[in-house]
DNA sequence: TAAAAATACTCCATAGGTATTTTAT
DNA sequence: ATAAAATACCTATGGAGTATTTTTA
C-alpha cells in the first residue's frame, strides 16, 4: 500500500464517481479503478459498492475513510513538526550559566529568546564555568554562560557582556562615603572572595588589579556564593571586589564604589561569554546564538 | 511522497546505517540513499547527518521520526477498523420491535448478539409493526421484530418465534379454577383487546378462533399497551386473549389459562418475525441475522 | 440508449539493481 | 586501507494512458 492508494481512495470517497475523481486527480479513469481495486485486494475488504450507475461507500469504506483522513492529518503534522524543528522553532535547549549571570544578561536573553521561539523548551542549570565545559562536552548542556577566558579547541565562545568591578564595603566603613575607592587604600583590609577555581577568569583580574595597586589582598574568607560574600561584608567581616551588576541584588548595610588604580578607573574586567560545541549546529542552538550574540 | 519513503526513513532511522537498512528492506543500498534524498528534498529539511562513517538523525529527523511512527500506527488502526467493520464486528445497528417482543425473544437475542459482537452499537426503537415497515424503508431502522404476516416485495422476513395464546381472567372469575378454557364458554364475556391496526397479524387469529368457537367477541375496551389490558382484566373489566409470554410480566389478580376450541388446544398462533430490507447486506445486519435466525 | 465502471493493451517513468567513485577514519 | 555513502548508469516493474467492452438504469 502506498499513500497514492489512500489519496485516490479519499478522492473517490468524496466524489462517489470514478470519472470525476480521476479528473480531479489529473489521471485517467481506468488506472484509478485499477488502483482502488488493488487497494481493496490488499485490504481484504470492499470499500465501494459499484452498481455501474452509482458508487457508494460500504460501511467498512466509511469507517476506513474517517481513519484515512486522520492519517493525512498526522502526515501534515509530521511535516510541520519536522520543518519547525529544522528551523529551530520547536525543540529543546539546555543552558548552563554561572550564578552571577542571573544579575546581568541571563534574564534579558531568556526573555528575548522565549518571545521569538515560544515553542522551544529551555532547561537551565546553574553551574560553575568548569562544570559547564564538562557538561558541554558530555552533551548535557548545549550552551554555557561562563566567565572567560577558556581555551578549548572543541568549544567556541564569544564574550557577550562586560562590566566593571566595584568594591563592596560595609556601610559604616570609613571609606563608604567616598565617590570612588583608590584600590591601594584597601591594602590592609581583610578581603572576602570566591575560590579561584570557581571563576579564575574573574578572580585573576581582581588579584592583578591589587598587584597593580601595590599589594596582595589578605583573604580572610572564601565563599562560593556571591550573595554570601555580600552578606559577610554587611556583617563587617571585610571588604570585597565584585562585578558591578551584583548591585541589582539590593542589600542593606553594603555600599558599592567604583575602583581606581593610580587615579584611573578600572573598567570592564568582569566578562561573561557564551560557549558552545564548535561542531554543534543544532537549529535551536543556532537560533539561541543569534539572539544571544546580538548585543 | 509515498509510504515507501516513510518506511525507508523509519528503517534507516532505526539502523542508522544505510547498508544494513537496505539489507533489511531487501533492496540495494544506492536506491535507498536515493529515496531518502528524494524525501529530504520534498520535505525541505535534512533528516540525517551523514559523515560517511556514521549516520545520525538531525533534531528535525528525530521529531519527524516520532510523528512517522504515529502515521503507521494510524494506518494499522485504519486497516483494523475497516476489517472489523467489514466483518460486522464493529459498527452500529438500529432495531425496531413490537412491545410484546420484550416478553419473549428480544432480551435473549440482544444478549447473544452483544456477547458475540461487543463493539457494535445497538439502537432500539419500540414501534408497531406498521411503523417498523415505514422506518425500515426510510433507513431509520435496519431490522424489525414484527407481528407477521407482511407482504412487501422490498422486504424479507422470517418467523423466529411462535407461541400459543392464553385467556386472561380475573382471579375471582367463575372459570379461573379450570385447567383450560373452552373458548365457547367466553361467548358472553366482555373482551378487552388491542386495536386491530396495532397488530393485525395477532388480532385476526384471535377473532378467527372465536369465530371457530361459534361467537363474535364483544369488545368493550381497546388498549394499546398489553400491560394495560392485563391491568383492566385484574380490575374485573373483562377477559382477554394474549400471547402466553405475557405471563412473564407477573401481575396479581389475573389468571392465565390455555385455550381449547372443541376440545383441541389452540397453539402457536402468536408469531414474531424478523424483517429487513431485501437489498441490505450491511455486515452488522448480516451478523445480527445470523444470531437472530439461529433458533 | 446512454452513462459509467471494468477490461485489455500499450508505453514510459521511475524504483531498484550493478558498477564505481568519493570520503572519512 | 577500509568501510560506507554517493554517483552513474542500466533494467524492468507497474502506474498511467488509449481503446473498447460490459452493465444497468
Amino acid at each position: 500500500m502506498e499513500l497514492r492508494h489512500l489519496r485516490y481512495f479519499r478522492m473517490v470517497a468524496n466524489e462517489l464517481h470514478f470519472g470525476r475523481a480521476a479528473e480531479k486527480l489529473h489521471i485517467a479513469q481506468p488506472p484509478l479503478s485499477k488502483q482502488i481495486q488493488d487497494l481493496e485486494a490488499e485490504l481484504g475488504f470492499e470499500l465501494f459498492i459499484r452498481t455501474k450507475r452509482s458508487v457508494a461507500l460500504t460501511p467498512a469504506g466509511q469507517a476506513f475513510s474517517i481513519e484515512v483522513t486522520q492519517i493525512f492529518q498526522q502526515l501534515d503534522r509530521a511535516i510541520d513538526i519536522g520543518r519547525k524543528t529544522s528551523r529551530g522553532e520547536l525543540g529543546q535547549i539546555s543552558i548552563g550559566f554561572v550564578g552571577s549571570a542571573t544579575y546581568n544578561i541571563l534574564p534579558l536573553m531568556l526573555q528575548q529568546f522565549r518571545y521569538q521561539y515560544p515553542n522551544v523548551q529551555i532547561e537551565l542549570h546553574e553551574l560553575t564555568t568548569g562544570r559547564q565545559l564538562i557538561w558541554l562536552r558530555e552533551g548535557r548542556i548545549d550552551l554555557g554562560l561562563i566567565r572567560p577566558p577558556i581555551i578549548a579547541p572543541d568549544l567556541a565562545s564569544q564574550v557577550i557582556f562586560q562590566e566593571s568591578l566595584v568594591v563592596a564595603l560595609p556601610i559604616n566603613h570609613h571609606l563608604a562615603g567616598a565617590d570612588f575607592i583608590e584600590l591601594a587604600s584597601l591594602a590592609v583590609e581583610p578581603f572576602i572572595l570566591f575560590p579561584r577555581e570557581l571563576a579564575p577568569g574573574l578572580y585573576d583580574p581582581i588579584i592583578a588589579s591589587c598587584q597593580a595597586a601595590g599589594f596582595s589582598p589578605q583573604i580572610v574568607q572564601e565563599c562560593i556564593q556571591m550573595q554570601t560574600i555580600v552578606s559577610l561584608v554587611s556583617a563587617n567581616m571585610g571588604v570585597s571586589i565584585l562585578p558591578e551588576s551584583i548591585q541589582e541584588a539590593q542589600r542593606h548595610g553594603v555600599i558599592y564604589q567604583p575602583i581606581r588604580v593610580g587615579g584611573v578607573n578600572v573598567e570592564q574586567l568582569a566578562k561573561i561569554a557564551i560557549v558552545w560545541r564548535i561542531d554543534d549546529n543544532s537549529p535551536t542552538m543556532n537560533r539561541f546564538l543569534e539572539v544571544g550574540l546580538d548585543r
